[in-house]
This record gives C-alpha cells, sequence and structure tokens, in this order.
DNA sequence: CTGAAAGCGCTTACAG
DNA sequence: CTGAAAGCGCTTACAG
C-alpha cells in the first residue's frame, strides 16, 4: 500500500511537507505542493485514516445505536443524521442494540474504543448504568427521543401530541376512547404518550375503565391482539374510538376491526403516531402524527456537531410535530 | 485516557504481557493474566482500535454502500448484514450514495482508507470506472443486485421473477398488460425485468405497444404518472392489467386507478415486486415477488466473511424469490 | 518555506 | 512464561 513515506520520496521531500500539503497545514511553496499533488493523484494515494486517527484522536466516524434497524423511524432518523455529516466528511458507524439494554451500554463503550468523534443514541430507556456510562466515556453525546437527565437529549413533544390526537377524538364526539400503548420502560411512549391520554379523558370528565386499555409491544400483531381483547373485555360497553401509541398497532387494530366487520371510522375512529409510509396507503388512511423523524436527524447531527467543536448548547432539545387528519376518524 | 501502558504500571508487567492476555494469543501465567483481568476490568480499559488496527492492518469494520439509505431494501439488506457481522464482532460503516455514481467510487476509496476489512455494495448501476477502482483497492468486495463482472455478486433472479409475474397475468388470461419500468441504467431492475416481461408476451403470442410501456423512476409518484400517461394513450386499447417493476410504482398507479373510479382488480389487476410492507396492507393487498432481502443481506455477510478469511468462493451467487399472490389481481 | 524527531497505542518477531 | 525493541502511518512542536 502506498503511504506517506512514499509519497515523500516521489516528490522529493519530507512527510512532514506532504502532511502539511495535504492537510493544508502551515506553508508549503506552490510548486512542491502541485508537484505532491500530482503524485498523490498518479498513485491514487489516500492517508491511513486509522494512522491519522490514533495520531490525532479524531476519526471522522460517528456512531450511531439503533433499538432496531429496520423500523421506519429509525431510517428516517438515520437518513437525517446522514445527510448532515456526509456533507462534512463524517461517516456513520452503525449499531443495533435489538432492544437490549446490555448490548446500549456495550455499544457506547465499543463506539469509544474506536474513536468515534461522537455518540448519537436512539433511546428507548432510561437507566443509571445507562447514564453513568455516558458520563464515563466522555464522548461527545446525543440522545433522541428520551430525556436522559445529564445527556444533551433531542425530545419529541409526545405529551401534546397525545393530548392532541386524545382532544381531537373527543371533540369529533367520542365518548369511550380506547388506548393501546406499550410499557412503561419506554417512557416517551409508554408513560408520556398515555398519561397525556389520561389526563384529557380526565379533563373532558371521561372515564377511562381499565378494558378499555390495552398493552403491545410495538409490532402489528400486538396491535390486532390488544383490540381483540378490549373488545371481548368491553362487551356492552364498547368503544367508538381507538388510539394506539404506534402507528403498526394502530395498523394492527384495523386489520382486526375490518375482520370483524366493523366499518372505520363509522363504527369505530382509529389513530396512531408515526405517520409511517403504510399510514397514507392503507383503506382507510390513518389518522397519525408526523414526528419529522428526519429533521430530527438531522437536528441530532448538527448538535453534535457543535458539541466536538466545542460550543456550548443547551442541554434539551424539544420537536415539533404535527397531526396528520385522515379518514380512519 | 487508559492505555495499555498504563494497564502495564498497575499490573508490574510488561505491555507485551497485557497484549497477550487480552488477545489470548501466546502463554500468560494464569496468575498474571487474573491480575491484568481485574485490573482492566476496574479501570474500563478498552484497546484502541485505531491503534490496533494500525498495527494489525484490520479494522473489524465493514463498509456498506447504499443506493439510499431510506428504502425497505436498503433496510433490510443492511438488517441481514448486520445481524451475521454483529455476532462475529465487527461493525458497519454506513454511506450512502444518493444514487450519485461518482460517490459510489468516492465511498469504496474513503471506506478503504479507512481500512475496512470488507465492502459490500447495493449495486444499481454497472460502469467501467466502478470495476476498475473496485479491482484497484484490493478490498474483500461483495456486490449485492448486480452481476459485477470480475467481482463477487449476489443476485437477484430478476429474470425468472418478471417472468412468473408476466406469466400468471396471462393465465389469469390478461392479454393486455401495461408495464411500467425504470432506466435500464439499473440493468436488473431497468433491463432484465423488461426483457422478461417482453419475451414472456411474445412467447404467449400477445403484442406489446409502445403506448403501454411506461419508464418511472422507483417514486410512488412516477406510478402515478405513468398509469395516467398509459390510460391516456392507449385510448380504446386500454390494458387490463399492469405490472410494474416495484411496489412503490405499482402503489402510485392503484392510486391514479382508484381516482380514476377504476375497480382493482375487475377493471384492471396490479402487480409489482418487493413485498413492501405496504404491499400488504394498501387495499386491495397487492400481489409481488418476495426477494428476501434480509436473508440476501446474511448471505452477503457471510460470503464476505469468507472471503476475508481467505476462503475460496465461486464468483455469482442467484437468490431465490417467492410470489405473493393477492387481492389485486 | 522545509525537515528531523518524537510519539500516538498497539502487536509481534526475537531472545531469554 | 515474560520483556525489550521495532514498527504500523501519520501529525506536530521545534529548529532552521
Amino acid at each position: 500500500m502506498t503511504t506517506i513515506n512514499d509519497i515523500a520520496k516521489l516528490a522529493n521531500v519530507s512527510r512532514t511537507t506532504v502532511s502539511r500539503a495535504l492537510n493544508s497545514s502551515g506553508y508549503v511553496s506552490e510548486d512542491v505542493r502541485k508537484r505532491i499533488m500530482k503524485i498523490v493523484e498518479e498513485t491514487g494515494y489516500m492517508p491511513s485514516q486509522s494512522a491519522k486517527s490514533l495520531r490525532t484522536k479524531r476519526s471522522g466516524v460517528i456512531g450511531v445505536i439503533l433499538p432496531r434497524l429496520s423500523t421506519e423511524t429509525s431510517t428516517r432518523v438515520v437518513n437525517g443524521i446522514n445527510e448532515v455529516l456526509a456533507k462534512e466528511g463524517f461517516q456513520i458507524l452503525l449499531t443495533d442494540t435489538e432492544l437490549d439494554k446490555d448490548k446500549e451500554i456495550d455499544y457506547i463503550r465499543l463506539l469509544k474504543s474506536r474513536h468515534v468523534d461522537g455518540i448519537i443514541l436512539l433511546a428507548t430507556n432510561i437507566n443509571d448504568d445507562l447514564i453513568e456510562t455516558i458520563k464515563q466515556v466522555q464522548v461527545p453525546f446525543l440522545a433522541i427521543g428520551q430525556e436522559l437527565p445529564g445527556v444533551t437529549s433531542l425530545v419529541y413533544d409526545d405529551y401534546h401530541a397525545s393530548a392532541d390526537l386524545t382532544n381531537m377524538l373527543v371533540h369529533k364526539g367520542h365518548e369511550k376512547i380506547a388506548f393501546i400503548g406499550v410499557s412503561p420502560e419506554d417512557p416517551s411512549v409508554g408513560k408520556v404518550r398515555e398519561q397525556a391520554y389520561r389526563d384529557m379523558m380526565e379533563e373532558h370528565g371521561l372515564p377511562v375503565s381499565e378494558a378499555m386499555v390495552g398493552q403491545g409491544d410495538f409490532t402489528i400483531d400486538s396491535g390486532y391482539e390488544q383490540m381483540k381483547t378490549i373488545l371481548r373485555d368491553c362487551k356492552d360497553d364498547k368503544p367508538t374510538a381507538v388510539f394506539a401509541v404506534t402507528d403498526r398497532m394502530a395498523i394492527g387494530a384495523m386489520e382486526y376491526l375490518k375482520e370483524q366487520g366493523y366499518k372505520i371510522p363509522e363504527d369505530m375512529a382509529v389513530v396512531g403516531i408515526g405517520a409511517s409510509s403504510m399510514s397514507k396507503y392503507i383503506t382507510p388512511s390513518l389518522t397519525t402524527i408526523d414526528y419529522f423523524n428526519k429533521d430530527a436527524g438531522k437536528k441530532a447531527a448538527e448538535l453534535l456537531l457543535n458539541k466536538i467543536n466545542d460550543k456550548k448548547i443547551e442541554e434539551k432539545f424539544e420537536l415539533t410535530y404535527r397531526l396528520i387528519l385522515r379518514d380512519s376518524v
């Protein structure tokens, strides 16, 4: 492999000079610079990033930790991150925890050992070990989706998004609104969204019987199953609307309702969150919340870049959202 | 930061010994090993991968080059790749060409400079510069989706998949089958799929008027537009079925058809390729081809790992597929 | 404007 | 079983 020494020899200069020419640091006469560049061109020389990174402690790589590689949300966020980062010459080192908390921590440490210049974590849970590890590694860090104490966090406005959705249903005349949530282990999706729903129901003086509330696990199937359970448990006091905290679960619920001959939205209104591509093309199209995940990714990358460059930034950023009203309500 | 020297000092041994203990290479007395491991544990020491990689010429990183980060196909493939690689302790360095051919080449070189142990390219086109670059960089290489001459390639069986779909429509009684393809710049999707369609039509003695053939650009919108154009151009000789080479374009076509009051499949049958999640939940559900992208990703990773370990492998691998018959035909 | 030298944190023959 | 030394390919004070 061609190294800086080869280039130096070919150009009849020291490797110091080659380095300077390559990095446009320090003075190099125009003459010499051209000679060097020509040889670099000809040989197709590319500096070894390992050597560079060993020396400079910078790698030009940003670690990204995902809960799942294959969800639309993750993909959009990564897309946004990459768009900003690629422009600045950074690449993404991708890791997927498969929702395993231990792996979250392992990967943070692994990424550190790979000298990444920063880490972006799509967070799904909060625990002390995690916070502790983040502190320890001393790498510019950014969390998306959960507010991690002491860590710069970019959060979706889950409370108001969920409240808006609930209020919208109430204003449409629904009084019995079923709810399909997820485990509170995921504070943002599990706790906050449910809390907003309950708060709004209470505010409107509408009762929430526990038979109306189910807990899924993000999958379409779990939406289907929860809908089934809710309908069975509610007996003669059936809801007229169902609010699932993710589009996938909402779609699962719709599947079950369709199977049972329910007309949507006449017999049962359905809403989700996430603005998945499916939500638009399913019949009837699904009312949902768009969290602008790609923008979140972009913003995350920009903030992280600022952190890397030692700019002071705030600790918490709240993202915006949009309610998309479609045919399912 | 803690380095191997710190550990050596704390354990009262040389860094040679620490290295040996860490990598389980060479002899280390049980006593010393335990002492070292304890200190490693306590300090949270992680060896610098840059230093390691500079020395060993291996990085434990595989570069993946994607045409687009945010398509379901890419995501599934990456997911499969990662599943296999993560198990072996490899991480993925992700790059997105945004369909720019020059970037494909730039990224190959960039990944090389980052000392990746191998590269997987989701290929969308074939050109000499690309082939040339792949040869030059001398990195274990694997292409998915196109057969690149001289490069180990994993290809979908586009010809037979497309032929099966066409034949299926013919057997259902369709004689005028419209086609929405993409540019032949993408040999697999653009050329091969169209060729199979034309071959089968000819085999059955069915004419293909050029008014029945459109060219989209993978987007839903382009499917919509092409459907519109085809219907306009065909005048009184309208097709009774339309074959789009991707699900997204098929879905766009369906949207237009629905708008125009066509009943699917009664007035017009629609088929796509890709088994997107949307294809299952759209109404009517879309008949399509499942290419098992995730398995392709796994297979790619396994083959690449073999290459890295100097195992001899064949140059071309053909993947399997499955026709999913749904309500749109 | 240019170069010699030190050093980043590892691994690996080589010697004992 | 253990260690001293060389070297991977860079960058960066320092000196001129």
